[in-house]
DNA sequence: AGTGCTTACATAAGCACTGTTACGATGCCG
DNA sequence: CGGCATCGTAACAGTGCTTATGTAAGCACT
């Protein structure tokens, strides 16, 4: 019988809504952007190329730090991005790297993504402003939470304290 | 023009420090869950062995229901999960269906797994306390605020208003 | 019983995404 | 020259889903 089962915890939570809407939400930009219909232009280049409109031509490794990655994986984003026409690579000031730039095709476009960016961001604003509580606020507040103690050592702290763990 | 120093939109965003905000919360779980060496159970587990202690057995199908999938996507995971020895398929009341029941090894482990879930609860509800602005109810206002109206359709609507949009 | 529809499940193949490790090629610099 | 930096690429890892197909059981109707 079920009720003689603990409550499962799972249906009281705060961190699966949470990451719930935040996949809703998700599915909602990339669906603006199949909507968009920008051919071969994948939401994951978005970042990249407003990065390279907005702080011109870098190299592999640069991109790579600007955006949290190693070489390896951006190497391969930008192969990527390449064959779909949307960035060239030409010869550095050194001559072991390149600069990453954009094309033409690319330059047409970065308008609409910066906008779409710029929608998204403004959408956002206006939810926020629906509930008196500033989204912002909440998430600098975790964030420095955060910096104080990890989200992994408060877990594990509450682990500590409970006898069902032991 | 503007195209000679263009703002980067990505620099000022509230969506992607939200999306890395939760990432790393993320990955702060998964590595509780490595530590916790409970051989073979992945996190994505959890979810439904912890449904299944509370709820008592069930089909494959009314799994998928609960969790939102399709049968198909569950038929594996439940595959899955048998194979890691979490789950029993017995004869259910049709023919036709199985239902999914934990193993004693299951049983072993659902205890820690829900203390490994409240325990991340907790952390939230503490984090949540070091901010003047209660995580929950941002969460339930967003939710209500992509009822009246949704996200895509908000994106949408800002985009119709930007001129960069054409 | 036979026919055909529906339900429940299993399985295979494939895709999208993301990343890693390892290795090699090339160029820079001391 | 030797060692380091930069980049390219291949091979692989892995999650988690979808689609398509197959199989078996129930079920309604005749």
């Amino acid at each position: 019988m079920a009720e003689d089962h603990p409550l499962d915890p799972t249906q009281q939570s705060l961190w699966r809504p949470l990451r719930l809407l935040q996949a809703s939400m998700d599915a909602d930009i990339a669906r603006i952007y199949a909507e968009a219909r920008i051919d071969g232009l994948k939401p994951s280049f978005a970042m990249e190329l407003l990065r390279l409109h907005a702080a011109g031509p870098m190299t592999i490794t640069e991109l790579a730090e600007s955006v949290g990655r190693t070489h390896s994986a951006l190497s391969q984003k930008v192969a990527a991005m390449r064959s779909a026409g949307w960035v060239q690579t030409i010869a550095g000031d050194d001559g072991r790297s390149k600069k990453v730039t954009l094309t033409d095709k690319a330059r047409g476009v970065v308008g609409r993504l910066a906008a779409e960016w710029r929608a998204t961001e403004a959408a956002l604003t206006d939810i926020e402003a629906e509930s008196p509580y500033p989204l912002s606020r909440v998430v600098s507040d975790i964030e420095r939470a955060l910096e104080r103690k990890s989200f992994r050592d408060r877990i594990a702290e509450k682990l500590a304290e409970d006898p069902a763990w032991g």
